[in-house]
DNA sequence: TAGATTGTTAATCGATTAACAATC
DNA sequence: TAGATTGTTAATCGATTAACAATC
């Protein structure tokens, strides 16, 4: 298998940002790509490119590249998007809704099949073609559908007590877009989305940049 | 003046989370906090969140810990949270509008005073208070308005030019939520906050994780 | 006083960058 | 062939972790 155990965090997360450069140039109708062009089109090393996508298991041939078809299923295939994944979200709200609308997901094999909210008013109705159900009932659902992953929008003070919920439902993969630490069993992965951490990287940046003149 | 010029992505990253933990505890009456409280309650390590604090220029007592008080303000200080700032949005689309509902914002001194779009539907509405103007005459109200701040909400294919107006019109810090690699000046700092990247993360994580019993 | 905790210097670890032979 | 690019090994760099004296 192409997934590594000793993988770099640093690597899957740049791996994504490849694909969309791949794939222009394959409309463009090329039939191969340069780790050199992938490096300058993303202001990126080209060592670092190379070593990333020799990750996947890709092989390249010398001064051609690498086959773009070939690479972006390695890529792919590396990071699980080549089949499509179950999802729920747990929680309606501003952010719940919009991700609910956020199309790009499905190009990434994720498929949001039903969202959770607790607020009576929005039970039964859909957002953006995703049914809202009772989140009282979250549990017996989750078991139905049998869905493994969990998109958690909740309140920073019910995080935790919703991902109890879910990880006794059988969720092992929780994407907490919550600013609240989770406490889980070793099973369960949990990818932390924390705009505070990106918003106080950007101001530090506008802090430390060269001033315009 | 603390801001270092030498700050580690990591660090910075790390502080805004060290906030709420530090409230809760000032909540309960307490006037001190250990590293290895705050470590704990965040599972890190102490001596990493010792070596973070210690980069906001604050000093603690051996024993008794960091004076709360003294803390959330040494950490505000040197992200740059300690003051207001304004900021726009451009594209009220499903991420957008969601943003513009983010109350949290206000917490960091963030303040968006208005949205810009470009369907005239939306154009003169507001969304969660907040008024959404045309993006066509952007430019000048961003001067008006002297704002150096934008999140970028717009689709990816329209990210790089959206981007040069906004660097035409003296933004110089732009939070970029579109999946496109922006090109700017030097002088201006742009925050990439991909959901790509973090999905990435989520799925490898899974893929790796050990298998419940 | 004794012990917890700070602040700092040193050691380890991992990721990025450099170097270079192999090869198409 | 000559030159661009791969794949890989070594060197550098930075961040995390360990160690420990200072101190309240």
């Amino acid at each position: 298998m192409a997934q590594a155990k000793n993988f770099s965090a640093s690597t899957v997360r740049r791996l994504p940002s490849y694909l969309p450069v791949i794939r222009d140039l394959q409309q463009e109708g090329k039939e191969f790509v340069s780790a050199t062009v992938i490096a300058e089109e993303l202001q990126l090393d080209s060592i670092q490119v190379r070593k990333d996508l020799s990750m996947t298991g890709i092989t390249g041939t010398p001064k051609k590249g690498f086959p773009i078809e070939d690479l972006t299923d390695a890529i792919e295939r590396f990071l699980g998007w080549d089949s499509t994944s179950d999802a729920i979200l747990v929680g309606a709200g501003n952010l719940g809704t919009a991700l609910l609308g956020y199309g790009e997901f499905l190009l990434h094999g994720l498929n949001i099949i039903a969202a959770f909210d607790v607020n009576s008013r929005k039970i039964g109705a859909r957002i953006h073609g995703i049914q809202i159900l009772n989140a009282e009932t979250m549990d017996i659902q989750i078991k139905n559908f049998a869905v493994k992953i969990a998109l958690l929008t909740v309140p920073a003070e019910c995080a935790q007590e919703t991902a109890d919920v879910l990880v006794n439902a059988g969720i092992t993969g929780i994407w907490n877009f919550t600013g609240a630490k989770l406490k889980v069993p070793e099973n369960v992965a949990v990818q932390q989305e924390d705009l505070s951490a990106g918003y106080a990287m950007l101001r530090v940046k506008m802090i430390t940049a060269p001033a315009a003149e």
